[in-house]
DNA sequence: TGTACATCAGTGAACGCGCGTTCACTGATGTAC
DNA sequence: TGTACATCAGTGAACGCGCGTTCACTGATGTAC
């Protein structure tokens, strides 16, 4: 039985990984079951023997897109001992480079939604919260008056605000945009919003003295 | 003839306001013909006398979303003469609440993608381009030494970031955020954006002499 | 080791549904004389 | 005004396609004795 268990567990990961490259390469209204079953050289019907449905499929792969986000992430921030500010301009760099790499997957990311009634299941939220992390710490080194929850609130609208000008910015809609000139803009701008923040910041604490 | 023209004009306003009634319950993927025929009055096929296909529908529904939207930023600026400053904090918040009222319409703007090929017609891609109008006018204020590509360039990446906030706001995904919160969030955001650039240009002129 | 039996992964045809678009046809409206 | 004819909006059945999911069946693998 171990070897059957094996041999399934080995047709789960390719089913997986199959997926992801037909994302990648077609988007997220291309994932048909019948092509992946060809791919992975198996029946259109042994899918669901893998996974329960395609829904489940396509959170697997939003799964591991999280997941090589995350390190990419990582690495950004390792190199060199930068600032916490520099660290949030490495990480909404590295955060658009990845977008701009990984454009289907990372699109497949936010365009999926689940059916009415059917809820997100829990490991795929702790995937998502994970990301934040990176942004938090800096945040917190540079507004150490802050209170946790008003860091959690500022790093979601620095996330909110990077990628939103990274998704516009490599849609080829309403507005289009080279790479680096989006990378500089973006630079730019959390530069802006992090200073003007200090500012914010200094000004209250001065009119509570 | 002329009266058989004006009932097919009646009729064709009647289904592009029946596909906007039907998006905004709905939203963009529970737009069918036959639906949007019976609620006309008419047979399915008589849609396509109307209209060349349902693409065309969704941009002229997108079109009225946009001029309605257009409308609403020009209202939010022209109270109370404020500082182009404040301006753009209420534009800002102006978009925000437009696509908090008008949700799956204004989604729908982002979600609609052309099949590949077929390109979005002139008149639309004008509409788009209104919008940044309202934005320009107070970063010109702000940003007398920029030039007006310069100025294009951080009007989109505003308005970029403030999409970014309101779409991941909005979202019941990754973050979900109570209105009021989500207006507070972008207020101080933008505030925060606006004297960070204004702070980097005073460095870059000083820098410069 | 050998035999009978049970389990369950794997099969692929078929189900069921949805839906944009087309098309041969009709009938009302308008025109020409 | 009346008649024959043309036009074209409107009809709704049918086409064509796509696709997730199910299900009765098979055959290989493993177990019990």
């Amino acid at each position: 039985m171990t070897k059957a268990l094996e041999r399934r567990e080995k047709l789960r990961a390719a089913l997986i990984q199959a997926a992801e490259q037909m994302i990648a390469e077609r988007g997220l209204a291309g994932l048909k079951t019948r092509d992946l079953a060809r791919e992975i050289g198996c029946a259109n019907g042994a899918v669901y023997n893998l996974v329960a449905d395609v829904d489940e499929l396509i959170l697997r792969v939003g799964s591991r897109t999280l997941l090589r986000l995350d390190e990419t992430l990582t690495l950004a921030t390792n190199a060199g001992e930068p600032s916490p500010r520099e660290s949030l301009v490495r990480i909404a760099l590295a955060y658009c480079d990845f977008a701009a790499e990984n454009l289907q997957l990372w699109r497949a990311l936010f365009e999926h939604r689940m059916e009415t009634g059917k809820l997100v299941p829990d490991w795929s939220v702790h995937d998502q919260m994970q990301l934040f992390r990176h942004i938090y710490q800096p945040l917190a080194a540079l507004f150490p008056g802050r209170s946790p929850e008003e860091l959690g609130i500022t790093a979601r609208s620095l996330f909110s605000a990077v990628h939103g000008m990274a998704a516009l910015g490599l849609e080829r809609k309403l507005v289009a945009v080279p790479l680096p000139a989006l990378r500089k803009e973006i630079t730019g701008l959390v530069r802006a919003m992090i200073d003007g923040l200090i500012a914010h910041d200094v000004k209250g604490a001065a009119a509570a003295d």
